[in-house]
DNA sequence: CGGAACCTTTGACTAAAGTCAAAGAAATAT
DNA sequence: ATATTTCTTTGACTTTAGTCAAAGGTTCCG
């Protein structure tokens, strides 16, 4: 689990989260939810929207399985409304061919009209809103959001220790490896990730970052020498890319160095991994010369850590 | 009403608004009014919380009638579901001293500590959410948020023309009087006032602002001689301050001015109000020498109008 | 192969949320 | 003073949202 920082939050700031949150939900957002379900109940409109985003996603359909766990519903109550929207001609109900278990559920072309039209209202609706806004206005409107946006996702994600060899720290280990193994030319062996053993109890230690539930980034830290030890695999999912997490977990990663009493951290890192070494730096990593002959490696980082005993 | 800008709004802050009202909505709304039900239905919970708010404003109780309105329920379910609150303890429904149609809720002690800590909890709720933050992210976030906020009030605020002698106006109009009263040294006497006739049809136009239906600022023109309108009364509601709404008005009535034929408009104000001399002088007005001698004016101001014939 | 685990359907409920209309009491308009 | 309007209450509904458990197919695992 994270440490918990010292530092409390000031009420101002709570208050202005809290008044700006009922502000948005009372005036702003009423604007979707409300008009937009229309003639349908919300229940069934929020089934559809996720049928409608699942199946943009993944081409033929989502399961009642996926959509149960997405929506948090009761197993009889989707069966239910899925049927009540079959019968309305909006989606189709089909064994999925690979597990006769499972229904996958689509859009029909009927359901694609009605998503659409209510898609343009809701678009009506917003650029009626910002209409009344000037141009400059608009555009300090959007950045504000934006920015808003960004640090209360980042403010929403938490960072878990967990085992080297839990399916969430394998999930983003080969995330990594693909990612990195089509970004470096010489590609990437997953035989040089590391062993669940490395990262385990005394030994080092593995973080991952959650995002609503999703894996969205790791690091791993492990003994390199006695006193050392080293950064490895910190990666970031790239739909949480510029959120700042990789920071994040650099600093989850060396408390865990300093509860390990390692008393300095090194690291490698790959040549095209350009946007990775100025964050290194940035976060007072000084290069040094090569500490270990590994293949991906052309550059190589320590920082000694403040903490330590 | 008001004239409608001919650029449209690029189809990308469309769909930035509402991939924010997404966002929002969806996960951080949540926090509040799930978690914050605890053990009431959230119909209750509204009610509740809006006895709260309208109780605190008018220190003893709101009618049933303005909740009704403020919430827009059924007068039977609001009925019931007061007799529910009131069987509960937490609010108490007494007949209106004034109109014996009319009922008063007001929180008891018991609602006062139930509203207290539902407080508490989304307070820690939101604390806790900032509190994965850096100081300057939170600081960052506030400051976003209150943009965004400042930007979609002024956006949700409509302005139209109305009767000069409509109860709106007037109503503007009086809180103009008494503000203005408080701040000039030598008070404000009110048969200084526009007369409706003056600012209605061809003689000249009164604005009036809405949020929400209540009017939060007011602004009026009318014939100071052939050629040349006058703008006068331009105020705003404190509570709609620094949004950038006085400009709005002037705008609008600037348009109006073009629509009735002026080349040029004037207007009079007073040495201490220095925010709207310089808004003035921002707007693109120019001072000029004494074209009347009010009582209560110090600098002279004008402007000529480009759109006129 | 047999049992355990999984996914969905169905039946039988409940609580919340809301609608509609009739009726009574009080205030306002004529 | 009488009619009309306003505000609330009450009774009699309906729809939405959801829960729980039993049961019937499938798939997975040993």
């Amino acid at each position: 689990m994270e440490q918990e920082h010292s530092e409390p939050v000031p009420a101002e700031q709570v208050a202005a989260l809290r008044r700006f949150n009922r502000y948005f939900t009372r005036r702003i957002g009423a604007l979707d939810d409300h008009y937009l379900g229309q003639d349908r109940p919300l229940g069934e409109a929020r089934l559809l929207f996720e049928i409608e985003s699942g199946d943009a996603e993944s081409g033929d359909g989502v399961s009642l399985r996926e959509l149960r766990s997405r929506l948090g519903l009761d197993a009889g109550y989707l069966s239910r409304m899925a049927k009540t929207l079959e019968a309305q001609g909006v989606v189709r109900v089909s064994v999925d061919p690979d597990d006769n278990r499972l229904r996958r559920v689509a859009l029909t072309a009927a359901g694609r009209v009605e998503i659409k039209e209510q898609n343009r209202r809701a678009n009506a609706l917003a650029a009626g809103l910002l209409d009344t806004l000037s141009e400059p206005q608009r555009t300090e409107l959007t950045r504000a959001m934006a920015t808003a946006q960004r640090l209360l996702r980042l403010a929403a994600i938490t960072v878990a220790l967990v085992d080297g060899a839990a399916q969430d720290a394998r999930a983003c280990l080969d995330a990594y490896a693909a990612d990195i193994g089509a970004r470096f030319p010489e590609g990437f062996d997953k035989s040089d990730l590391v062993r669940p053993r490395e990262v385990t109890g005394d030994a080092g230690a593995f973080f991952v970052a959650y995002e609503e539930g999703r894996p969205m980034a790791c690091g791993a830290l492990r003994t390199l020498e006695p006193g050392v030890g080293e950064i490895r695999h910190v990666w970031v999912h790239p739909d949480a890319r510029r959120l700042g997490l990789a920071r994040r977990i650099l600093a989850e990663l060396e408390r865990a160095a300093v509860a390990h009493g390692f008393d300095v951290v090194r690291l490698d890192t790959h040549a095209v991994l350009t946007e990775a070494q100025a964050m290194y730096r940035a976060c007072g990593y000084t290069e040094i010369p090569a500490y270990v002959d590994h293949v991906y490696a052309d550059h190589w980082f320590e920082k000694r850590l403040a903490g330590a005993r």
